[in-house]
RNA sequence: GGGAGCAUAGCUCAGCUGGGAGAGCAUCUGCCUUACAAGCAGAGGGUCAUAGGUUCGAGCCCUAUUGUUCCCACCA
């Protein structure tokens, strides 16, 4: 036997891995004879290193795929990587800047160049990251966000939809982040609420010594007024429709307009109108025929409109504009003002709205067929309330800003011819104007948010659109699984992509999961430093311990706090399959292991096979429904409490006995049960168990390859469980008996047992004895018969009797026994109140019923037995 | 402003279509019993947030309240 007597992790982990994948375990092959299974990888950012998140995502789908696959499934998982290209780019700039270098200097081949010299270089460490995770994916399939298959489907889907009149260019407000220098989808802004001053503006009316005053958060946009608008109902404005005020500092008239927009109870019910800066004001502008003026620049500062303040930052110009405002006597007031701010999620800077011309994709027309699939199922939530999430945003969805102003990305397929202005779309590169003829071409700069290529993951990578056998096999995808932080940017996406593009749903299910947050609840984050490092407990405990205690017990969807006790408990798990199998193979070794339909089985080798498929019914049912903490709860109550805490402990003394048929029926039950077990097991820490595996005698590798355990109902020993169950109850009592009195629990003792169920005590005697501590056991007629000092116990259907001799405390004996009784006729009026309830009669099933007067029977049975005890104690 | 989740043992959480409250960790008491001290055996510990309601019966369903976390929208 190769197995060393603790669990060690590190002696075996990579070379499994090699062996899996230099065997080519991992491919999945279209094979008609058997039905596919899909999972598309979440992609994780080239830039990216492990952390918890991915780990928690990988080894749900890696439990999934194993589990499928062992189904008889051709099971693909087809993994990738993506461009992320805000967030390399961003990261690619900041290593410049170390070296003194910017964007200009070198140019965009340079830039580029850089940049897949960068994805070289870093692409393939979260990929071999995976790998010591055991992630079972098809790596002959590996993709790529731009790889030559992704940017055809990308292209392919642009020019579709540009032809459709789904995709335009136009002038809108967008969220521009002046760090990145770059548009950003509504979906790249989080906001985040900061204290900040609402600053009270008097605007004076022309001709008059009136003014009106309007309330601002962002005063340095004043600078860009155009209008001041007012409820028309508003009895404060009555008349002043189309009257003209003096715009401050710019000495401009500007209008005042009446918009319903405008609401009558908040601030001085007058707002300024900045159409070029912000979303409200743009549609107000819209309405009323306003003009546009752009006082901030690309990079955050102020422009030529903005007068003398030209070329300052934003920030310093408000505070110069106050001051200003301040001495002309037109600052009314300044409020406190709590209200949230938008940042960019790549580099958090303060991202402004600005109208500029961007690309977009119409929203509406793609939106509503991807409601309709989520809501008649053919794509279904786990959990279902995420749904809900997904409708919220679904229908309220604006049209999608896909160009930015980056270098590393799909370059967007749009040509401008430069001597007639000619804009040509297409999926090859344009070199001839086809209105005049022209040869001097551009191409547009800008190039695709990073999630239009993520949205046709689930096509792309399969071939789409060439119409490929893999296509053909595996799409729709089976099942995604990612974090319910991704569903706009990603799930939703994909989602309206697939029906567009497949016309076909990209996947049946999805499945979201929670954050793994820290021991006290927070998020993991490199600013806290409470980040958990993923790699970093592979290499201390073992990817089975990292995959165990991210799955075991918990539920979908929500989130989870990871501790290090968490750790050490899947560990301990570990080291008990290690060791239960390490007791197995020791005793199976020189022995003969038989099918177990050639053995003679006991009652205690009926009983733990009638456990383990019943376990097998319930670890399916939940993989089924993607409740995988639940199944791996299954087997550990399993593998912990009925294997181990029982069943080996009873084979003891059939294998330390004498009769070698006997032992070597029971070895073959054993050897059985482990193999069953590690089947089982797998898919959750597939390691451990391909490694026991091989040590298994009869078993032939790999195990990842072998068939998932079935239900089998003909192997539900009801008889033998009935017999075992009795025979564990007296062993507790027994033990339970010693330690109340303080006797050795190897103080061996005889016990008496009153009964008229002799069949477990006959059959389960040898075990009593050894499991309990038990001498002798004899079956008698009447009490009376005893002559030492015993502790007498009451279970259904027995009463036991262990002399004890002078660790027998008779006034503690009664008070043990009376506390009993007590709580016996408490069970007794509880039930006794249900059956004379005519209601519960009536209404109740029936089965139920019967069930409430079985017990109530037994409890009175109980309960005059422990009366005569206390009876004959107290010497009545 | 709209929506969602959570509230169960000291801690972290399970609890399926309503039918006698569970696990792990921690605590206490014994054990180095030849698979495992990363272990074994035993024990204690809960008004299931609060208040109503539906029901023969509620941790579970309904309503309200409180606390808490999150998402979306955004108010100048």
């Amino acid at each position: 036997m190769d197995m060393a007597k603790t669990y060690n992790p590190s002696e075996f982990e990579k070379e499994i891995y090699q062996e899996w994948e230099n065997n080519g375990y991992f491919r999945a092959e279209v094979d008609a004879n058997k039905l596919p299974f899909t999972i598309v990888i979440p992609p994780p950012n080239i830039t990216g290193q492990l952390h918890m998140g991915h780990a928690l995502d990988e080894t749900l789908q890696d439990t999934l795929i194993r589990f499928k696959r062992m189904q008889g499934y051709s099971a693909l998982w087809l993994p990738g990587t993506d461009h992320a290209s805000i967030a390399t780019e961003v990261k690619i700039v900041e290593q410049m800047a170390k070296e003194g270098v910017t964007k200009n200097d070198i140019g965009r081949d340079g830039f580029l160049e850089r940049a897949w010299a960068w994805k070289e270089k870093y692409g393939g460490r979260i990929i071999e990251q995976l790998k010591t995770l055991g992630s079972s994916c098809d790596w002959s399939r590996l993709a790529f966000t731009m790889d030559e298959k992704c940017s055809k489907a990308v292209k392919e889907v642009f020019v579709n939809l540009y032809e459709k009149g789904l995709i335009y260019r136009g002038d809108r407000i967008i969220n521009w982040c002046p760090d990145c220098k770059t548009a950003l989808s509504d979906a790249e802004v989080e906001y985040v609420e900061e204290d900040s001053s609402l600053w009270y503006i008097k605007y004076p009316v022309k001709d008059s010594d009136k003014f009106i005053t309007v309330a601002t958060s962002r005063p340095e946009t004043m600078l860009g007024d155009t209008a001041v608008a007012v409820n028309p109902k508003d009895p404060r404005y009555a008349g002043m429709e189309g009257k003209m005020l003096v715009l401050p500092i710019v000495n401009k008239e500007i209008p005042i307009v009446y918009d319903e927009y405008v609401e009558l109870e908040f601030g001085t019910g007058a707002v300024k109108i900045t159409p070029a800066h912000d979303p409200n004001d743009f549609e107000v502008g819209l309405r009323h025929n306003l003009p546009v003026i752009k006082v901030i620049a690309d990079d955050g500062t102020m422009n030529e409109f903005a007068g003398k303040y030209n070329g300052m930052p934003a920030m310093e110009c408000r505070e110069k504009i106050v001051e200003e405002l301040r001495e002309l006597g037109v600052l009314e007031k300044i409020e406190p003002l709590h209200h949230s701010v938008g940042h960019c999620y790549r580099c958090n800077h303060t991202v402004e709205p600005i109208v500029s011309k961007q690309w977009f994709v119409k929203m509406e027309p793609l939106a509503k067929p991807a409601i309709e699939v989520v809501r008649n199922k053919s794509v279904k939530f786990t959990p279902e309330r995420f749904s809900k999430i997904y409708f919220n945003w679904m229908e309220n969805v604006k049209d999608w800003c896909i160009s930015r102003q980056l270098w590393w990305g799909h370059r967007i397929p749009a040509y401008y011819c430069q001597d007639c202005g000619e804009m040509v779309i297409a999926k090859e590169d344009v070199k001839v104007c086809s209105k005049c003829g022209s040869t001097n071409i551009k191409q547009d700069e800008d190039v695709l948010d990073t999630w239009f290529s993520s949205a046709l993951w689930p096509f792309s990578t399969l071939g789409y659109p060439d119409k490929t056998e893999d296509l053909e096999y595996f799409y729709p995808t089976d099942v995604l699984v990612t974090g319910y932080d991704i569903i706009f940017f990603w799930v939703a996406r994909m989602i309206f992509s697939g029906l567009e593009h497949m016309k076909r749903i990209p996947f049946k299910d999805v499945l979201i999961h929670g954050l793994v947050r820290d021991s006290q609840g927070r998020k993991m984050s490199k600013s806290l430093g409470n980040g958990i490092d993923p790699t970093e407990i592979i290499a201390k405990y073992g990817a089975d311990t990292l995959r165990f205690s991210l799955v075991n017990g918990v539920a979908a969807g929500s989130d989870m706090r990871f501790s290090d006790e968490k750790i050490e408990g899947a560990r301990n798990f570990m080291n008990k399959v290690w060791n239960a199998s390490r007791f197995v193979i020791m005793n199976a070794e020189g022995k003969e292991v038989k099918d177990i339909k050639d053995c003679k089985l006991s009652s205690a080798d009926k009983w733990i096979i009638s456990k383990l498929n019943k376990t097998i019914k319930e670890v399916t049912i939940n993989m089924e429904k993607y409740e995988m903490g639940v199944a791996l709860a299954n087997l550990y109550d399993f593998v912990w409490t009925d294997f181990c805490d029982w069943y080996i402990e009873l084979t003891k003394p059939v294998l330390y006995g004498e009769d070698e048929k006997k032992r070597n029926d029971t070895v073959s039950v054993l050897t059985f049960v482990l193999g069953e077990i590690v089947k089982l097991l797998h898919p959750f820490i597939p390691f451990v168990t391909e490694k026991i595996y091989k040590s298994i005698p009869g078993t032939k590798g790999p195990l990842m390859l072998a068939d998932f355990p079935r239900y089998n109902a003909k192997l539900n020993y009801r008889a033998s469980v009935k017999e075992i169950e009795p025979v564990k109850e007296i062993i507790k009592c027994v033990r339970n008996v010693k330690a109340k009195v303080g006797a050795a629990p190897s103080k061996k003792v005889t016990l008496y047992v009153k009964t008229e169920n002799n069949k477990p005590i006959k059959n389960g005697a040898v075990y009593i004895q050894k499991l309990a501590g038990v001498s002798d056991i004899q079956i008698i007629e009447d009490k009376s018969a005893l002559t030492e000092k015993v502790v007498a116990q009451v279970i259904d259907g027995f009463e036991l009797f262990v002399p004890l001799g002078e660790l027998v405390d008779f006034e503690q004996e009664i008070e043990r026994l009376e506390k009993e009784l007590n709580s016996v006729r408490s069970e007794i009026a509880r039930a006794n109140g249900k059956l004379s309830n005519n209601g519960f009669l009536e209404k109740a099933p029936k089965s139920l019923v019967d069930q409430e007067r079985a017990k109530l029977n037994k409890y009175i049975d109980m309960s005059e037995k422990i009366a005569q005890q206390l009876k004959d104690l107290k010497g009545e």
